[in-house]
RNA sequence: GGGCGAAUAGCUCAGUGGGAGAGCACCUGCCUUACAAGCAGGGGGUCAGAGGUUCGAACCCUCUUUCGCCCACCA
């Protein structure tokens, strides 16, 4: 074990030092006053409560490979980097934080509250960075931007200033979705519907008039019946026709309401007639304003009962309620169903499977709830976003998303941007207390309680609630005076901005607008916008059309829409699924260029890729052959010292191997230059692993090795140095942009002699140079490679030991072939291990003989003296023997029911398995035994 | 309910009109002086099923089956 790792390539040093020197010499920065032409890419930022995941290394190790790549290429390569302060999910962090010391945000206050998220942030926040630079992220830190910062909170008053200005913003009390745990409003998409087992129960209402009938209505959510102010049925449902217009009672409250008609209802479903409760359910909100009806909300912001419920109820049913009040809405539920059974509305209860919906943040179930919120009007901004993709301005890769952004953006709701927590973007809105008395609640809460009963405690925290209709004053920082009664006495609106409202001006923030910079002129548009599909909505949709109305232009040209990382068995990954790879632990123990390597390998555009450590392995085994090769040619450099070697100017030779490893890597080097143009990462990496294995390794270095052992030519030799150092340089250079650690060290270390401060990461971008394209000689060594790999074939089939040198025949038809043979005969008694190779076009098969055929040469290998006719066949009598008993036994065991019925399925599996080969090998062993009795 | 995608070797997947492929796993032989984290050789597929178009289909069309994802207010 010891011994394994003697020549194995450790990552660990290596990588720190190497990034280190990167970001001190500033290979990442881009100058904007730079004459190359741009190329940028912002980073979709990481949120401050984030530690790396596999989705985070995919995604930056993509957008890391186009960054170095364009570089390599000259372009003036800028990756804006930053983070997001993630309002929702940040905030949840440090309550929890809090709650872990028996504190409440509520008790210590908004102020001191926000001031602990910050202080949170320098010290947990910017983790992430230090993760992404693990992986080799060269991105131009210098630049880091972070949604909360100055110039960002600028950038975001600015945006929502002149949205206001453009009549692109409203407050209005709404039916929204709003999680009890968060205690806020969520937008559409920030509800996540999942299926999940319920209960449809079945309440009669009864009739004001008889109470022994009624109409009864099925229900998911029996607790809001206490707010129900209505029953709708179809107008065409026969079953109703006498109801319409009646009354019922509303049962436990004692409410009367009315029957009304709407089409909306559905006959089919449930009993037909449907519980209008315009308070707390969308559907009934709109029906409830179609017929005028009364909206009661008994909710609380926390999902307790408020005592709303309760107006107009007889002074009975209030003493039976009252023990309803400031209870959980599910506790509720529980014992709703539970009185009505007792008094005999609870019809039945069946079993039912409905979409539940919950907090994208903490998974709560949302209940809609109505409250004033701030929405954006979504319809107008989306009309040029969807021209913009429409037109190619922006290109979808892969343009199958383009259905999916279309979809969307042309059915676009209104979008909620206030959020009721703290940590945020404070909405730039202030209302005056004299003019809008009436329209606002002033609170005030103790932050400290007061022991034993000292003096009162100082108030020094007040929420002010903004009732619906208060006049909002917008501006872009807190007016002297209210622009109406010149009172000084201004609050501002409580609520912050959606975290995804800073994200949708990210493009633009980071680079310093409002201000005209130089930075925007020359990087916006950016060139490229690299994400996962989930945040399709969320984030890519509403950059372009926050980009298109601040900036009249898109703010990306390109789009990549890359997959999702999933376990082996394609689970999502997951802390409480246990299924987590994490790419740090990952990193320590393969390496960040064995991770990188593997994820571009697997991404296909579209499709998820499932993760496995097998997998990482393998390609870490990459690294090592990298290394291995590198310490071949350092070891065969001889004297040829560095000048030596410069002096090959251009690399030429009439060597038959040479011409092909130089043809090829020209091939190569085209191929991996279009993979990458057309985000074929894949592609890209698979085409140059191939290479390197098994082409410069497997074949170029043994056929080189020839050379430097027997040639006695000094400028082939040199020749064959030469290019051993130079077909690796160029390859790593490919390599870079996926595997930037290892091939900076390789590079470092090959001839020439290289300054510490010099990198790979600015050397250019290899070009195809057709001047040493040769296919004739690719076709020719790939005959070669035939005739080789025909021998091989044979030694193994006869099991020739590598040791024992061979006599072989080619029987050759032209003058061509005789040549071609000829000239790469050396290669062929090396790498097939002959010593005589004898050609000819009228060589006859000689006596006891294996054959093969290359490229449509026959391979002739006497086998008189190598192999001992009668020991191998002997030989292979006993090895017969031996699998057939093997076969007998297994056979048996796998006709007894016993053992089929009480042995696991994997035992069963390899005893088949063992079968099967043991099958094969029977075949081969007769085969070869017939041969040999023929050849007799 | 609407939409999208997938089904190819034991596993993970590439392959878009003419040759069925890669990595891993498996079998055989080798510690051959760069690499056993390796080398050489090998076995293995009714390309989900059915029909159609075509001289020719894994690939294009239709239907079916199974799986996955997204969107959606039928209580």
């Amino acid at each position: 074990m010891v011994e394994k790792s003697r020549h194995g390539y450790d990552p660990r040093e290596v990588e720190h030092r190497w990034y280190a020197l990167w970001e001190r010499e500033g290979f990442f920065h881009a100058d904007a006053e730079s004459p190359r032409s741009p190329y940028a890419i912002v980073i979709p930022p990481p949120n401050i409560t984030g530690s790396l995941h596999m989705g985070h290394a995919l995604n930056n190790t993509l957008q890391d490979i186009l960054i170095r790549w364009q570089r390599m290429r000259g372009q003036n390569s800028l990756w804006m980097p930053g983070t997001d302060h993630a309002g929702i999910a940040t905030q949840n962090v440090v309550e929890r934080q809090l709650l872990a010391e028996g504190k409440t945000r509520q008790e210590i206050g908004r102020n001191a509250f926000v001031e602990r998220v910050w202080q949170w942030r320098e010290e947990s926040g910017r983790i992430i960075i230090d993760q992404l630079k693990k992986l080799g992220a060269s991105c131009d830190w210098a630049r880091e931007a972070f949604t909360m910062d100055a110039p960002r909170e600028r950038a975001v008053l600015e945006v929502f200033v002149r949205l206001w200005e453009d009549g692109l913003l409203y407050r209005a009390e709404r039916l929204v979705n709003w999680c009890p745990r968060c205690e806020t409003a969520l937008a559409d998409i920030e509800v996540v519907h999942e299926e999940a087992d319920g209960r449809l129960w079945y309440i009669r209402y009864p009739f004001v008039g008889d109470t022994t009938a009624g109409v009864v209505v099925a229900t998911t959510r029996p607790e809001t019946m206490l707010a129900d102010t209505a029953v709708a049925v179809n107008p065409e449902d026969p079953r109703y026709r006498e109801a319409i217009g009646t009354q019922v009672i509303l049962p436990l409250v004692g409410r009367k309401i009315p029957v009304i008609a709407d089409p909306y209802v559905s006959q089919e479903f449930g009993t037909g007639a449907l519980k209008i409760t315009p308070g707390h359910d969308f559907n009934d909100f709109e029906i409830g304003q179609k017929h005028d009806l009364q909206v009661i909300d008994t909710f609380q912001p926390s999902g307790r009962l408020n005592g709303k419920f309760l107006d107009g109820a007889d002074d009975q049913a209030r003493t039976r309620l009252n023990r309803y009040l400031l209870r959980d809405r599910f506790e509720v539920r529980r014992m709703v169903v539970e009185d009505l059974e007792r008094e005999g509305f609870l019809v039945k209860e069946e079993p039912y499977r409905h979409a539940l919906g919950r907090c994208y943040r903490c998974q709560t179930i949302v209940e809609p709830y109505l409250t004033p919120q701030w929405f954006v009007r979504t319809k107008p901004l989306a009309e040029p976003a969807i021209r913009a993709v429409e037109d190619d301005r922006v290109r979808i890769i892969p343009p199958q998303w383009e259905k999916n952004y279309f979809e969307w953006m042309h059915n676009i709701k209104d979008w909620c941007i206030s959020r009721q927590i703290w940590w945020g973007h404070q909405i730039p809105v202030w209302y005056c207390l004299t003019c809008d008395a009436e329209h606002i609640i002033k609170t005030g809460h103790a932050v400290a309680a007061t022991p034993g009963g000292g003096p009162p405690p100082e108030i020094t925290d007040w929420t002010y609630t903004i009732l619906p209709g208060a006049q909002p004053i917008v501006a872009r920082e807190k007016p002297n005076a209210c622009p109406r009664c010149a009172s000084q006495e201004l609050v501002q609106d409580p609520d912050v901005l959606d975290t995804w409202f800073s994200s949708a001006l990210w493009p633009f923030s980071t680079l310093g607008w409002p201000d005209q910079t130089k930075e925007l002129e020359v990087f916006y548009p950016t060139t490229v916008l690299v994400t996962a599909f989930d945040i399709l909505f969320f984030w890519v949709a509403r950059m372009i059309m926050m980009g298109l109305k601040c900036m009249g232009d898109v703010p990306f040209r390109e789009v990549y829409i890359h997959a999702l990382v999933r376990d082996p068995e394609g689970q999502k990954m997951s802390k409480s699924r246990g299924n987590v790879i994490d790419p740090l632990v990952v990193i320590e123990e393969y390496g960040a260029d064995a991770l990188r390597f593997t994820l571009t390998a697997l991404v296909a555009a579209g499709r998820d890729i499932r993760l496995s450590e097998e997998r990482i392995e393998g390609y870490r085994n990459f690294c090592n052959k990298i290394w291995n090769a590198y310490r071949f040619v350092s070891m065969h450099l001889g004297g040829d010292d560095a000048n030596g070697l410069r002096e090959a100017k251009s690399p030429s030779s009439a060597d038959l191997a040479d011409r092909w490893i130089l043809t090829r890597l020209q091939q190569v080097i085209a191929a991996v230059t279009e993979s990458l143009e057309n985000y074929r990462f894949s592609d890209a990496a698979s085409t140059i692993y191939q290479f390197l294995w098994h082409e410069y390794c497997d074949w170029y270095l043994e056929l080189v090795k020839v050379r430097l052992t027997t040639e006695k030519d000094p400028t082939a030799v040199r020749t064959g140095r030469f290019l051993l150092v130079h077909v690796l340089e160029v390859a790593l250079r490919l390599l870079h942009p996926i595997m930037p650690f290892i091939t900076e060290d390789v590079c470092k270390r090959l001839p020439p002699p290289k300054k510490e401060t010099q990198s790979i990461m600015v050397e250019q971008w290899p070009v195809p140079d057709s001047s040493v394209v040769d296919l004739e000689a690719v076709r020719k060594m790939e005959r070669v490679m035939a005739v080789i790999r025909g021998i091989r074939n044979i030694r193994s089939e006869v099991q020739i030991p590598p040791s024992v040198w061979l006599t072989a025949f080619v029987k050759v038809e032209g003058e061509e072939e005789e040549t071609l043979l000829e000239s790469a005969a050396a290669y062929i008694g090396q790498l097939a291990r002959v010593r005589e190779l004898r050609r000819g076009r009228t060589l006859e098969k000689p006596r006891l003989s294996a054959v093969a055929v290359a490229a449509g040469m026959e391979v002739y290998v006497p086998l008189e003296g190598v192999i001992d006719v009668a020991a191998e066949g002997a030989r292979i009598d006993r090895e017969l023997e031996k699998v057939g008993r093997e076969l007998d036994r297994i056979s048996k065991k796998l006709s007894n029911a016993e053992f089929l019925a009480r042995a696991p399925a994997e035992v069963v599996a390899k005893e088949r398995e063992s079968q099967r080969s043991l099958r094969e090998t029977q075949e081969k062993l007769q085969r070869h035994l017939t041969m040999l009795r023929d050849e007799r």
